[in-house]
RNA sequence: GGGCCGUUAGCUCAGUCGGUAGAGCAGUUCGCUUUUAACGAAUUGGUCCUGCGUUCGAGUCGCAGACGGCCCA
């Protein structure tokens, strides 16, 4: 946003201030050095008595946003944010160089403060900072959102999110707990033996997962680039060449619409495991998960929508088929027979219903019906062959592959498979892949030629998965909406 | 793409039946050396999302649009 022509009385009124700050020195100071945060001190000396900080005789400085001021003739308290918290400071006249505190009193909420003190507390017992010293090292020209509310507005506060983080703490937590689930899965795969790779965000072909893509343009290539819908192939390739254990957190474009569960980019972790199959896997995500819910929040419970789930406990484990037909209480043959398929995907409205093979039907009946009421942690297993074009074809089960989708709380939380390694299979696979792009479908693959060479010097036996970041984040921090745990989610420009 | 809801001061929100636009916070001025959503007194501040229409008169009613939220597809 630019400033209008006739700017506000208010913003007007602290840019004469900075002025004024200009034409005396720098208004822009770049030398205090702070020492403290405000959770340390509140940590170190929070449960000290007021004769024991004296005794101390320790000056701490601290620095942070002013976020409440309250102003008296001759001394006054402030509250200043920093990273860590909120700290007390208290300012007199007396205690402070000639004509600060006259200067302190014309600074605004929002201000950024540098501050230089001992100890103390107050009556009430609040551990404040008693300033020698205040210097104002950011001036703030804009009034910061109502103090008690902070910023309520939802729209602002995802375009606006510096002001969200400012002003709401539950938002800063949300993005604290998902870096701190970030690095507890980096350090999970780390004591697991695997390595942390980058792999291209632009591909020339199409691969990886079943989505419509955004396209790009590399000018003195002159040539038409996908960003990633998914790094799997770049990652099975690693495999071939001989990183064995192999992990990427890194992001996904898909060209689909938003919603509270879908943001055009997201955070996509995979990880493959050479020598390991789909049932590895589904026993090594309990074991992250459990591993996650007692790090973030010391139990290996979490509770999704008021109940709480024990994640340290085996996950159920339930075919996609047996899911569907349990739901509908028909018999499972009914879902391989044609006719009476049509028939449930017509009344469940799945567009496009005659053009879709057998599997893809089960599997789109499947997502309509029983998708939402998985809540509680449950592996749905046995997918079949037709919307699974790079997993392994199952030893036992005809026309299903080895294949498992992780669902909580109603969202799909992760995708894992054991790889399929045959060269010749998948470039079957691709074939139809790309007769399904040609019959109209947007979401198929293209026929990745490099990548078939690449099985044919060997891919070892292994599996791999999928977890949606994002998503994750959402389940450990029951945050409602993708929105809410992305800094900046995809908005509208305003006009 | 469809339905419902929202958009009023910098922020949080009222606004009755269509009849001069309101509060709290923030700001400004004054007072106040242990306050803490500091307090007391005074006071400034409006493209009522945009456009068109109905009407003597629209924040309010109608139509269209923008942006956002939720639900559905």
């Amino acid at each position: 946003m630019t400033d209008k022509p006739n700017e506000s009385e208010l913003l007007e009124l602290r840019k004469a201030k900075l002025d004024e700050l200009r034409s005396s020195g720098n208004a822009f100071p770049n030398q205090f050095k702070r020492d403290s945060l405000a959770n340390d001190l509140h940590f170190s000396y929070g449960e000290l008595e007021n004769e024991d900080l004296e005794k101390k005789k320790d000056v701490f400085s601290v620095a942070g946003r002013i976020m409440l001021q309250r102003i008296m003739g001759k001394a006054s308290f402030i509250t200043i944010q920093d990273m860590s918290g909120q700290i007390q400071a208290y300012l007199t006249k007396n205690d402070l160089p000639k004509g600060v505190y006259e200067a302190f009193k014309t600074w605004d909420l929002g201000d950024i403060v540098g501050i230089k003190g001992k100890l103390f507390k107050t009556k009430t017992g609040e551990l404040t900072i008693h300033a020698n010293q205040i210097e104002l090292l950011t001036k703030s020209l804009k009034p910061l959102p109502e103090k008690h509310a902070g910023l309520v507005d939802t729209e602002q506060r995802y375009r606006k999110r510096y002001l969200d983080l400012i002003t709401n703490e539950d938002s800063r937590e949300i993005f604290k707990q998902r870096s701190f689930l970030i690095k507890e899965i980096r350090s999970f795969f780390d004591d697991e033996g695997f390595m942390e790779v980058e792999t291209p965000m632009m591909h020339s072909t199409l691969g990886g997962a079943a989505a419509k893509p955004f396209v790009t343009h590399h000018n003195t290539l002159d040539l038409d680039l996908y960003l990633r819908i998914a790094p799997e192939l770049y990652l099975k390739r690693l495999v071939v060449g001989g990183i064995e254990k192999v992990f990427e957190i890194n992001r996904n474009f898909r060209n689909e619409g938003l919603s509270t569960k879908h943001n055009p980019e997201f955070t996509m972790l995979e990880y493959y495991t050479a020598y390991a199959d789909f049932n590895d896997q589904m026993s090594f995500l309990e074991k992250l998960f459990a591993h996650l819910a007692s790090e973030l929040n010391g139990s290996s419970k979490i509770s999704i929508e008021g109940k709480d789930y024990d994640l340290s406990k085996p996950f159920k484990r339930v075919g996609l088929l047996e899911s569907v037909a349990t739901k509908l209480s028909i018999a499972q043959e009914d879902l391989f027979d044609r006719k009476k398929l049509e028939e449930l995907s017509k009344k469940h409205k799945i567009e496009d219903y005659k053009s879709y093979s057998d599997g893809k039907l089960q599997f789109e009946l499947f997502e309509k019906v029983v998708e939402d009421d998985l809540i509680e942690p449950t592996f749905i297993v046995d997918y079949p062959v037709e919307v699974s074009p790079l997993s392994r074809l199952s030893d036992e089960k005809e026309g299903i592959v080895d294949r498992f989708e992780l669902f909580i709380g109603g969202n799909e939380i992760a995708n894992g498979f054991s790889e399929l390694n045959d060269p010749k299979d998948q470039a079957e696979r691709f074939k139809a892949q790309v007769e399904q792009k040609a019959s109209g479908d947007e979401e198929a693959m293209e026929y990745d030629e490099d990548y078939i060479e690449a099985l044919e010097y060997g891919l070892p036996p292994c599996a791999g998965v999928g977890i949606g970041i994002d998503r994750l984040v959402m389940l450990f921090t029951g945050a409602e909406s993708i929105r809410d745990v992305l800094l900046f989610p995809q908005m509208k420009p305003k006009s």
